[in-house]
DNA sequence: ATTTAATTTCTGAAATTTTTGAATACTAAA
DNA sequence: TTTAGTATTCAAAAATTTCAGAAATTAAAT
């Protein structure tokens, strides 16, 4: 229910960083909170901790939930939910990667793929499509590279590391 | 001066996605816009083009020379300011990626060094520091590979990526 | 030195995002 | 059914971010 002073810290850093890693403050907190605590947690109890009002706690977890980042765990005579990381560390990281790919990338790359499709007619146009073929290309080689790294596992990714 | 439907339509698309890719709308819109423009703009005809204010012109070009993705051109006899892309596409995609990094990982990382190197003292703390163990191994790991593959030409991705 | 052209900084207004808390909905047990 | 415990929704408030335009600054030209 409350934190040693250490893993606040941790727990404030993940509530810095949310806005950069893809959420905003207060889900950068609580998937920072759920990862770092052993036994899944009620709402209240994620309100709590954190200070922050229950209909934000439970705007978060649906937000976490899409991410697929926590899943629920019930206790047999308990109607509460209680919360907990929805997988390992290399899991979530997979998660977050996949789901920031499905927002930053795919839509630029299908309108790129649009744009390509057509005729150039100016010479501006013609300059402007090359630019746009070469970023279309790059961004289909790292969607490519990065499912392939993802259907490794860290340890082979370590061993591959070496070549 | 004045941009082609479709080559507009990609810059308001790179304003859409400018959040999402770590800027603000008319940063991505500035960004967009000179990277498929042949010819380096002056910062009033980026305003113009983009209808928004000088002022706003001038922030942006500050911020994009912090991620390093423009540069400045001079034409004799001439004292306006010319901008354009400050290299391939390959070279911005790597100062993006390197810029991000930076901005997202380099924090996390430093503090669960930190961290890690303290001695836990109760349960929780105890496994909190093995999970944050794992995201830092992780990060670590991710960053050297990106490193390394940042190294490469796409050429040699292209081929690496056979294996 | 003064004028002129250009860029940068700054301020408050507008837009957007986040958060709260009260109202509402849901659900399992009595 | 009804009730009590729980979760969700949503309108309004608070906080944050973005932006235009004015003022300040810088630098070249005369």
């Amino acid at each position: 229910m409350s934190l040693s002073e250490k893993n606040l810290a941790f727990v404030m850093h993940c509530g810095e960083m949310g806005s950069r890693w893809g959420f905003n403050r207060t889900i950068g907190q609580m998937c920072g909170l759920l990862t770092i605590t052993k036994e899944p947690m009620t709402a209240n109890e994620i309100a709590d901790t954190l200070s922050i009002s229950r209909g934000n706690v439970s705007m978060g977890i649906k937000e976490l939930q899409s991410w697929r980042l926590i899943k629920v765990h019930h206790i047999p005579g308990d109607r509460k939910e209680y919360y907990g990381p929805a997988g390992s560390i290399w899991d979530m990281a997979n998660r977050v990667f996949e789901e920031r790919k499905k927002r930053e990338i795919d839509p630029t790359l299908s309108l790129l793929r649009d744009n390509i499709l057509e005729e150039a007619h100016t010479d501006d146009e013609r300059f402007a499509q090359q630019q746009m073929q070469e970023i279309h290309d790059l961004l289909e080689t790292v969607t490519k590279w990065s499912a392939e790294l993802q259907r490794l596992s860290p340890e082979q990714l370590q061993s591959l590391m070496k070549l």
